[in-house]
DNA sequence: ATGTCGAGTGAAACTCGA
């Protein structure tokens, strides 16, 4: 089974790149991220007719996360982090689907930093540390999936220097990432990709992509159950080199006996 | 050093967020 998880930066201009991106690839699950729509306004349709069911969480103009299966219908667990009722910030979504536990994650940006911005990012990693640690307890094939808005390592970035201020690659964020990490959960990309250079965005400016000036911020994060059955791990880059492509590349994992 | 894009508002060209 294959998982995948992409930051499609507003569903509704960039829908014929994901139902092109559906119908080349054909992801068993796909999490995505900035769909940037209300609920209202979502291309269920679209989706449905290309044979996926789906399930979202919207929110108008910014954000907004979406679970897709292919051939089934995704059974909705949660939406929205418990901690802090009065954030209206659609960013987390999670369902049971095909046997595995799935969340989408669009983590906070957090710039400028420092600020409020970043500290809401990092009380948002603390949340979902906390949610993390519940799903671990439940003992099932689980993936955390999505923009994380961390680049983990100085080798995960075409040039640290570039991005040092960056709320991406502060000392804090790269922390809380890592409390993740420490608790057990594997980072499926570092695993199969060890010594980095592997991106997953590319800035829309300064001819970020033709300099191949890019960093790794979408991961996929699996339970023990779902590690041990880790086939590969890969970036679908030539999605980002495509006519009115997304900044982001499509990201995936494979999984084996699932 | 700089280089972009999507969405909202409101009907061109600004703002915001990334």
């Amino acid at each position: 089974m294959r998982i995948a998880t992409f930051n499609i930066n507003g569903i509704k201009a960039r829908l014929p790149r994901l139902l092109e991106w559906l119908d080349e690839t054909r992801p068993d699950i796909a999490c995505l991220q900035e769909i940037k729509t209300s609920d209202e306004t979502f291309p269920v349709k679209d989706i449905e007719d290309a044979g996926y069911g789906v399930i979202w969480h919207g929110q108008k103009g910014f954000n907004g996360v979406a679970i897709l299966a292919r051939g089934d219908q995704p059974v909705e667990v949660r939406r929205g982090l418990e901690g802090e009722p009065e954030d209206e910030q659609s960013r987390y979504l999670e369902a049971d689907v095909k046997g595995v536990r799935v969340a989408s994650i669009y983590l906070p940006n957090g710039n400028p930093q420092p600020g409020p911005k970043f500290d809401y990012k990092l009380r948002w990693m603390k949340r979902l540390r906390e949610r993390a640690a519940e799903i671990w307890a439940e003992e099932v094939p689980a993936i955390l999936a999505g923009d994380y808005n961390v680049i983990p390592r100085d080798v995960d970035i075409y040039s640290p220097k570039a991005m040092a201020d960056d709320a991406l690659m502060q000392p804090e964020s790269r922390e809380a990432y890592r409390r993740l990490l420490g608790d057990g959960w594997t980072d499926s990309i570092l695993t199969r990709h060890p010594a980095g250079g592997v991106w997953t965005y590319w800035d829309y400016q300064a001819g970020a992509w033709p300099r191949d000036a890019g960093f790794r911020i979408d991961h996929l994060l699996l339970s023990p159950a779902a590690a041990d059955r880790l086939v590969d791990a890969q970036v679908d880059k030539a999605f980002r080199g495509r006519e009115k492509a997304s900044d982001h590349a499509p990201t995936w994992v494979e999984l084996r006996d699932i």
